[in-house]
DNA sequence: TCTGGGGTCCTAGGACCC
DNA sequence: TCTGGGGTCCTAGGACCC
């Protein structure tokens, strides 16, 4: 028989668990409507629209569509039964959550990460988990994790991958690998040869700029990035370099820091979300006065209003603009915190005044709150206008954001065309 | 009918204060 | 009066992730 100490292992065993719901909101959607089963989904957009793909079934995949592919691009490749979807935000959190509070059962130490993502630590779980045979606490935390993803099967109905390591890139990079519906664990000591061989794009932080900078260094593998001297890749990448040759080591951090956003607008504990954005592409470019103040108004209307529902007020402002050309940019600015738009639409239009120095029509427009904080129920200087938010927001509570509108929101009237 | 929307984190320069 | 350094805040932009 094992003793507790065998069963326990030693501390830095692998025990951090990176679990990934398999192309979620696909699934999602197939268990709504189970005649989905089996064929090409898109969801995401409809065909001829101005946006991108949200998620791809494996079997549109097939057609090269992936995720973040423009909607006319994927429109050329998807074949013609293939299933449109625009998806349904909230449907999809409900579902989230529900894996979460089953992931609860398993250990208390759960970071989020995305909607379809969680990083689960299992240190000191081995005694409990472990069964009355020589397994050792990789057998174990491997059984416990195969467990955990078929109850998010039998039970909620998910297909869902893991990744097990010592640390979070390394346990990322697994789960990835171990998809569709699989379980990996990669066993202290072979992080290299386990990464070694994988594309520097694998890595969790390295996107298509810093893959072609690391071409240019003639580095293709992650091999290649371990062989690399640190201070070579702190040239190129700063204090990153150092960050992710440790990564390849498998000298990453076991520690699964900071809370990711929680995405529960009216959760209290929200509060961690460091920003509040909304912006728009138009379904065509626009240059005329009366639509883009109206879209400014409207976008100012709803970070605020998710600023309240949350209970912080912000100091600082943000607006977006893209112009058709793509030239994107941005002007902000810090103020006394608020949360209401009637202070900040002015604001909103003076950084609209000096972001819009060219004639070129508008794309995007966008506003983002950031710097956030708690605010206290009493407002002495405000109460006023709180009144009147809180009615507005109350009606909005019951029956929809849509319901009421600040009449600089509204969108100008069109010409009748003939 | 190329290129969404919600985020996080980092960098770098300038202002300002001590 | 000159010279300088460090810390912090603000602003703008960009890479990346799902």
């Amino acid at each position: 028989m094992a003793s507790a100490r065998d069963r326990t292992g030693p501390a830095d065993a692998p025990r951090i668990c990176c679990l990934d719901l398999d192309t979620f909101f696909v699934s999602v959607e197939r268990l709504l409507d189970p005649t989905l089963e089996g064929k090409p989904v898109i969801v995401g957009g409809k065909p001829g629209g101005r946006g991108v793909v949200t998620a791809a079934s494996y079997e549109v995949r097939e057609y090269g569509v992936h995720a973040g592919m423009s909607i006319t691009e994927a429109t050329k490749l998807a074949p013609k039964h293939t299933a449109w979807l625009s998806g349904r935000g909230t449907t999809y959190s409900d579902y989230a959550q529900r894996v979460r509070d089953l992931a609860e059962r398993y250990s208390p130490v759960i970071v989020i990460a995305s909607i379809d993502e969680m990083f689960i630590d299992f240190t000191g779980c081995e005694r409990v988990f472990a069964c009355d045979d020589d397994s050792g606490p990789d057998e174990t935390i491997y059984r416990t994790v195969a467990e955990l993803c078929q109850a998010v099967h039998d039970e909620i109905g998910l297909p869902s991958s893991a990744g097990i390591a010592t640390s979070k890139v390394v346990s990322k990079v697994a789960s990835g690998l171990a998809k569709p519906r699989g379980v990996l664990l990669v066993p202290k000591g072979s992080e290299r040869d386990f990464l070694g061989p994988l594309p520097v794009r694998k890595f969790p932080g390295i996107g298509p700029v810093g893959e072609a900078k690391l071409r240019a260094a003639g580095i293709e593998t992650l091999a290649q990035v371990a062989a690399t001297p640190s201070n070579q890749l702190e040239k190129t990448f700063g204090a990153w370099g150092s960050h992710i040759k440790r990564g390849v080591l498998g000298l990453g951090s076991g520690d699964l820091g900071r809370e990711r956003p929680t995405f529960r607008e009216h959760d209290p504990a929200g509060t961690t979300v460091g920003s509040i954005s909304n912006e728009r592409t138009f379904r065509e470019d626009v240059n005329d006065p009366s639509s883009i103040e109206s879209k400014l108004s409207s976008l100012c209307e709803r970070v605020c209003w998710r600023a309240r529902k949350r209970g912080v007020k912000a100091r600082t402002i943000t607006l977006k603009l893209r112009y058709t050309d793509f030239l994107t940019l941005s002007r902000s600015k810090t103020l006394a915190p608020t949360n209401s738009e009637l202070e900040l639409f002015p604001v909103v239009r003076d950084l609209y005044v000096q972001a819009r120095t060219r004639k070129t029509p508008i794309r995007l427009l966008g506003l983002a709150l950031s710097n956030l904080g708690l605010f206290g129920q009493l407002d002495l200087f405000g109460a006023s206008t709180e009144t009147l938010h809180d009615v507005v927001d109350d009606i909005r509570t019951r029956y929809g954001f849509e319901t009421m509108q600040w009449a600089t929101s509204r969108k100008p009237t069109k010409n009748v065309r003939t």
